[in-house]
DNA sequence: CAGTATCCCCACTGATACTG
DNA sequence: CAGTATCAGTGGGGATACTG
């Protein structure tokens, strides 16, 4: 069955700032610590950092170190992880047909 | 921003269970709370009732009552969660993409 | 059958401080 | 700048028992 897929994209994708992270690297393609700790205000460094290694070990982002003082790291979308953009358009266009039905029934 | 679509997303998809309960009334249509125990064999009866409930609340699946003894409960997608289901089909395409591109990168 | 009601735990998350 | 270390709290989720 396909349950098992399902059980894989949960576990890569669960985490509160997961998808969060993502969006904003799709929208930006590549984006510096700070820059994404800019981007979403309400996440600590703590969770950043945390949330960022999880996506970085399962293949979906890419961390690069420039050697520098002060230390430049950026964070970019793989291959597999560009992929993932469809689905989370699917998503987001879902969210707005659903607002747009909710304003609508009422 | 597109962002609030993602909160939405996430807010209305969160819930360790709700994405599996959703795959498989996509899957079968219409359950009743027991097929659902069944199918999903790790999930506390207590997680299925309340996960079922949010979802009912979020207007995506549509609860049943048949007035028998013993009860008969039924759950089934709404018009607005059916529509979610080219979204699961992305997700799922992406979860065999890079199952795939992990077996084939080694 | 289809749920509630209780109790309880620990894993996730946050805040703060520190460092190469 | 880009993290790690440490401590502490909370509530999401599990186990069990009970009910219309």
């Amino acid at each position: 069955m396909a349950a098992d897929g399902v059980e894989e994209v949960l576990a890569v994708l669960e985490g509160r700032w997961k998808i969060l992270i993502l969006f904003h690297l799709f929208s930006r393609s590549v984006l510096r610590f700070s820059e994404l700790e800019k981007a979403i205000p309400a996440i600590s460094q703590k969770m950043l950092a945390q949330q960022l290694r999880d996506l970085e070990r399962d293949g979906i982002v890419q961390r690069t170190v420039h050697p520098q003082v002060p230390p430049k790291v950026e964070y970019a979308l793989t291959d597999i992880g560009q992929k993932l953009c469809p689905a989370l358009d699917a998503l987001l266009e879902w969210a707005a047909l659903r607002k747009s039905s909710l304003d609508g029934g009422r």
